[in-house]
RNA sequence: GGGCGGGUAGCCUAGCAAGGAUAGGGCGCAAGCCUCCUAAGCUUGUGGUCGUGGGUUCAAAUCCCACCCCGCCCGCCA
């Protein structure tokens, strides 16, 4: 017998011994709204566990124990299949697994599933767009970013294998000021062939310019301030300047070339500022040059980024520029739509969203979850000068997504959560209800770095770059210690496999919602909680496989008896599950979890015994085939999760 | 001021949606284990007022209320 998902086996036969007890005892099913069924504390205790009793014991005038004492004797023991014995503790009743049926079922199943084992599908399947990564094209992607494809890829994989449609977007954030910056420093400088990796070039040029236009900008109103000798604004003008000079100072010692030219050239502008200002409006109109210009310094950017996640093994099925939604008219479209609705008006100039009267008027606020007297702030549409703001292009992005799929996820940091509230209201403002309803904020905390605080615009941060390069040179290390035989382009493979791998998983390890302080330890850790952990496991079950050198023909699962081999087995069984779990909540550190606890368990299987010679022939085989299935399921979990599982390392 | 998120051993972290038996791991520290399928491993020990105080319940890290600490947001930035 094979089945998908074993432990679901094992839970209904439970539920159907438990409640032909109640039947026999005369007592009603409807009492218990749902069968939950537990994992016991102990291992000693049985597999699975259920306290209904102390509810039960309420109705029934009976002590727990009592109670459930009497369910058990009422169990008809004709029924148990993968069930071998019930029994009743303290209040619970605790259900003890078969093994020799329960192993048999659940090994062959793995091994018969092999990559679909686990990968529970769902009843309707959905199209999903997953928004992520969007990092915009203004500097390399830094540690604190990598957070987000991480995340975010790792979520498309886990819907995908559930049987979802899944598409992967980049939202390419090319309309704004910061892209004018350093398309005017790029264009400064004459257009210059990179010569580096091209995302680290502009990240140069970007910063340099946005700190030299700053300087520039804060010097003037300096100067203003001192006009009408306003104190206090001067004192923090002359602040913020300092700090850019610091920059500055920062800058000048790390690329001098750079910087000399870009300050010789912006000194001839008499307003940087307002130059930058009009080739971002000119970008917005579709003006032929400032289109020219713009697309070519982020489509340069973009080929670093394409090259860092692809290394990463993070990869889109589309590249969304924002600039298209401009020129195409969808955000116009969107903007005139709005108007439509009441909840928009001119203040002082601007066109305003009104979100709080939207929460009032359609009664949303228990549906949005907010509290009672929270007033969601209203959302600027469109500036005085007639360009739009980023909600409101994301607003007509997002419509535009809701044309090609049923549900969108947006991976985006936790800091925006005022705005992708904003969002949804404005899409339930424009009655659709339904896209509303079926847009999620997955929203994840951010990478610090002990010390200072990581800042694109002042050049400050720890590339992904950096780490991936560091991480697997790490892993090169080891692996020439650990494997001298291996090739050194057999070397360069597993140490490119570990050392992203190593750090995939401590991007994705953790909950999401807490904040991860940076630092090497944890990104390059190989030890326990690791990928290369788990890795390491797969390698050795591998290499279990490989030396035995033959296939498991006779096995007799009956034989594993030992209590390490019969947890190992309902490792396996609950893979499914954890899955199913990890989609629907959106939790690929499930998963993580999950993997590391049964390469934990396989671990201390692996140093307590012999597989290949263990005697007879037909436990050696039985454990062989445990092997298999859980080098199986260590290669299943880790895929999920993005991380590639080696042979050998 | 308001909103959101976080607070679990010296450090990091799981569990919280669906409350259940002895709160799981990891790092660190201490002591062991390679003539045996990869020691990136295994075993043992060490360490906890689950932020604080109330409440609900047979049962609270988990639910409710109040408060404290940390982070983020409340822009004609993205």
């Amino acid at each position: 017998m094979i089945s998908g998902n074993p432990l679901a086996e094992l839970r209904k036969e439970c539920e159907a011994l438990l409640k032909g007890a109640m039947g026999s005892l005369r007592m009603e099913e409807a009492l218990i709204k749902h069968f939950a069924f537990e994992k016991p504390p102990v291992w000693e205790f049985g597999q699975l566990a259920t306290s209904i009793c102390f509810e039960l014991a309420k109705q029934a005038g009976e002590k727990p124990l009592a109670l459930a004492q009497r369910l058990v004797q009422a169990v008809d023991k004709a029924r148990l299949q993968l069930v071998k014995e019930v029994s009743a503790a303290g209040g619970y009743i605790n259900f003890h697994v078969n093994f020799e049926q329960f192993s048999a079922l659940t090994i062959e199943s793995v091994r018969k599933l092999d990559a679909e084992y686990g990968l529970v599908k769902v009843e309707k399947p959905q199209k999903i767009i997953v928004e992520h990564t969007s990092v915009n094209p203004l500097h390399p992607i830094h540690i604190g970013q990598a957070r987000n494809p991480m995340l975010g890829d790792a979520l498309a994989r886990m819907l995908s294998a559930r049987g979802h449609t899944v598409f992967r977007h980049y939202y390419v954030d090319d309309v704004g000021r910061q892209t004018a910056v350093i398309a005017y420093g790029y264009e400064k400088l004459g257009k210059p062939k990179p010569t580096e990796k091209p995302d680290h070039f502009i990240g140069k040029i970007y910063t340099v310019t946005s700190c030299l236009v700053e300087i520039n900008r804060l010097k003037r109103e300096l100067e203003r301030a001192k006009m009408v000798s306003a104190d206090e604004e001067m004192a923090k003008i002359s602040r913020e300047l300092d700090d850019w000079v610091s920059v500055a100072f920062e800058l000048k010692q790390k690329c001098p070339d750079l910087f000399e030219r870009l300050l010789e050239k912006i000194g001839e502008d008499p307003d940087p500022e307002k130059s930058i200002s009009e080739l971002n409006k000119a970008y917005e109109t579709g003006d032929e040059r400032a289109k020219r210009l713009i697309r070519e310094v982020s489509q340069l950017c973009l080929e670093g980024f394409k090259e860092t996640l692809s290394r990463a093994g993070v990869f889109y099925d589309s590249w969304d520029w924002e600039s298209d939604l401009v020129w195409s008219g969808l955000v116009a479209e969107a903007l005139r739509k709005l108007r439509q609705t009441p909840f928009v008006t001119f203040l002082g100039g601007v066109l305003e969203f009104e979100a709080g009267k939207v929460v009032d008027v359609l009664a949303l606020r228990e549906r949005l979850g907010l509290r009672k007297d929270y007033e969601v702030p209203s959302l600027t549409l469109v500036r005085a000068d007639g360009t739009t703001l980023y909600t409101t292009r994301d607003i007509a992005y997002t419509l535009w997504k809701f044309n090609k799929a049923d549900k969108c996820i947006n991976v985006i940091g936790m800091e925006q959560s005022l705005a992708q509230l904003q969002l949804k209201i404005a899409l339930y403002a424009l009655g659709f209800k339904d896209y509303a309803e079926n847009l999620v904020h997955f929203a994840y905390n951010l990478v610090t770095l002990p010390g200072y605080k990581m800042s694109s615009r002042r050049g400050r941060y720890i590339t992904l770059d950096e780490v991936l390069d560091e991480a697997t040179r790490r892993a090169y290390e080891e692996v020439s210690k650990r494997s001298p035989q291996l090739s050194d382009e057999g070397k360069r493979k597993v140490a490119e496999i570990v050392g992203i791998g190593a750090v995939r998983y401590a991007l994705v390890e953790v909950d999401p919602a807490k904040p991860v302080e940076f630092n090497w330890d944890r990104v390059l850790n190989f030890e326990k909680n690791s990928a290369p952990y788990i890795q390491y496991s797969h390698a050795r079950a591998c290499s279990i496989l490989r030396k035995a050198a033959r296939k498991p023909e006779k096995p007799d699962y009956r034989l594993l008896k030992e209590k390490l081999e019969q947890e190992l087995v309902f490792a396996l069984a609950e893979f499914p599950e954890t899955f199913v779990e990890a989609v629907e909540t959106l939790k690929p550190n499930l998963i993580a979890d999950y993997a590391n606890a049964l390469a934990d368990k396989f671990n201390t299987f692996y140093n307590a015994f012999p597989v290949i010679k263990a005697e007879p022939l037909e436990l050696s085989d039985a454990r062989l085939a445990l092997v298999d299935a859980v080098r199986i399921v260590l290669r299943n979990s880790l895929n999920l999760v993005g991380i590639t599982a080696p042979e050998r390392m």
